[in-house]
DNA sequence: GCACAGATCCACCGAACGGTGGAGGCGCGA
DNA sequence: TCGCGCCTCCACCGTTCGGTGGATCTGTGC
C-alpha cells in the first residue's frame, strides 16, 4: 500500500486529487498540506511514501520543500504536480531532488501510474518536461546567450519589433529572426514574451 | 553664465558633451563626475546651476543622486540625459525631482536649449517621455494591474498563446485580448514581450 | 589546414497578434 | 440610484511573428 501525501494550496485541487486516488486499491491518501512547510512536517509524521507536491505555494514553495524533504525524510519520493513547465520551474525542482514532474493537465490514470512508479523509485516526466531536460543535456551551452543574442533580447524586451531591432543593430530583419530562434532554443521559450520572461528570471536582462 | 556639471560613467559621452558645450558662450562646463555620489559632491562644491545626469551608473545611480541633490543643493537643476525611455526609468527620475528628461539621441542644439531652459527653471522633456507622463496623468490607476490582468500577464510570460491563456482561465480568447490591451495601456508597452519586461521591472511577475 | 561557433542573410507560409470600436453584466460605493 | 471599475465577449483588418531549411563569411583554436 502506497502512502500518499498531497501538498497544494488550492482546496479544489486537493479535493480532486483525493477523489482520483479514492479508486486506487494500492494507494491511500494519508494526509494533505497547504504549503511546503506543512508538507514537510506531515510527510515525516505520516511516513509518506510519495509526496504529490505543487510548486507555487505561499510560504515555503515546492522547490524548498522538496530540498528539505530530501534531507529530513529521504524515504519520501517527491512527485511534482504543477501547471507550469518552463525551464525555470523544472530545473530547480529536479535539482532539488524531485523524482518526477507532471503537469496538471495529466489524466487520472497517468497520475496513478506516476505515483506507483515514484513509489518504486522510478522517474516519470511529462513529455514537455522531458524536452527541457534533454535540451539541457544535449547542449551544454544552452542558457548561455551570446552577446549579440543578449542585445537582441534586450531590444525585444524594450518593445522593438524585429524590424526595429534590425535597424537599431544595423543588420537585416532576417538576422534578428535567426537570433530569436536561437534564443528560443537556448532558453526553452516558445515566443518573444516567454523568452523575455526567462531572460529576467536568469538575470540576463535589466 | 550657466554653470554646468556633467555626470556620466562613460568617458566618451563626457567628452562629447564637453565638446558640445564648448561652442556655447552662455554655458560653461565647470566639472564632471563619474557616478552619482561624485556628482552630488561636485554639484555642491562647484555651485552648479544645471546637472546633466545619466541614469544608469555604477554605485549611486542617477535617480538616487537626483533625490539627494534636491535635498542638499536645491539650487541645482537636474536634467536627465539617458538612453532609455521606459516608464520604469522615467517615472522614478521625475519623482526624484529631475526638471527635464532627454534621450541621448537628442541633437546638440536641443541639448543646449534644454540646458538653458533648465537653468530658467523650465521643464524640457523628450517627446516619447512626454507620452509616458501624459499616460500617467490621464489614468491615475495606470501601472496598477488588476488581479485578473496579472494572471493573464503571468500566463503570457510563461509562454501561453492567447488561446492557451483563455483555456487556462476558462474565458474566451477575446477577453484575453482585451485584458492584454489594458495591460499594454497601463504599462506603456507595445506588445506582449515588452509588457512582460515591464512586469518584471515592476516586480509584478515571478 | 580544418573544424566549429557565431553572425549574417534568404524565402516561404500559416498562425498569431495588435488595433479599433464597440457591447453587456456585475458589484461596490457615493 | 447612478455612476464607475472590472470582467466578459464580438468582428474586422493588416501586420508581425514563428517554423523550416537552408546559405555564406568570419574569427578562434586545435
Amino acid at each position: 500500500m502506497i502512502r500518499l501525501l498531497i501538498v497544494d494550496d488550492h482546496p479544489i485541487v486537493r479535493g480532486g486529487l483525493r477523489d482520483t486516488f479514492a479508486d486506487a486499491e494500492d494507494i491511500v491518501v494519508v494526509g494533505e498540506a497547504r504549503d511546503g512547510a506543512e508538507g514537510v512536517e506531515r510527510a515525516k509524521a505520516l511516513a509518506a511514501d510519495v509526496v504529490l507536491m505543487d510548486l507555487r505555494m505561499p510560504g515555503m514553495d515546492g522547490v524548498a520543500a522538496t530540498a528539505t524533504l530530501r534531507e529530513q525524510a529521504p524515504g519520501a519520493r517527491v512527485l511534482i504536480l504543477t501547471t507550469f513547465d518552463s525551464e525555470s520551474d523544472v530545473l530547480p525542482a529536479i535539482e532539488a531532488g524531485a523524482i518526477g514532474y507532471l503537469l496538471k493537465d495529466a489524466l487520472p490514470e497517468e497520475l496513478m501510474r506516476a505515483v506507483r512508479a515514484a513509489a518504486r523509485g522510478e522517474s516519470v516526466l511529462a513529455p514537455s518536461v522531458t524536452q527541457h531536460l534533454m535540451g539541457q543535456v544535449r547542449k551544454p551551452n544552452a542558457g548561455t546567450l551570446t552577446d549579440r543574442e543578449k542585445e537582441v533580447l534586450q531590444l525585444v524586451a524594450n518593445g522593438s519589433s524585429n524590424r526595429e531591432a534590425a535597424a537599431a543593430l544595423f543588420i537585416g530583419e532576417a538576422s534578428i529572426k535567426t537570433h530569436l530562434q536561437h534564443i528560443y532554443d537556448k532558453l526553452g521559450a516558445r515566443d518573444r514574451a516567454s523568452a523575455v520572461a526567462e531572460g529576467y528570471r536568469r538575470r540576463l536582462l535589466t
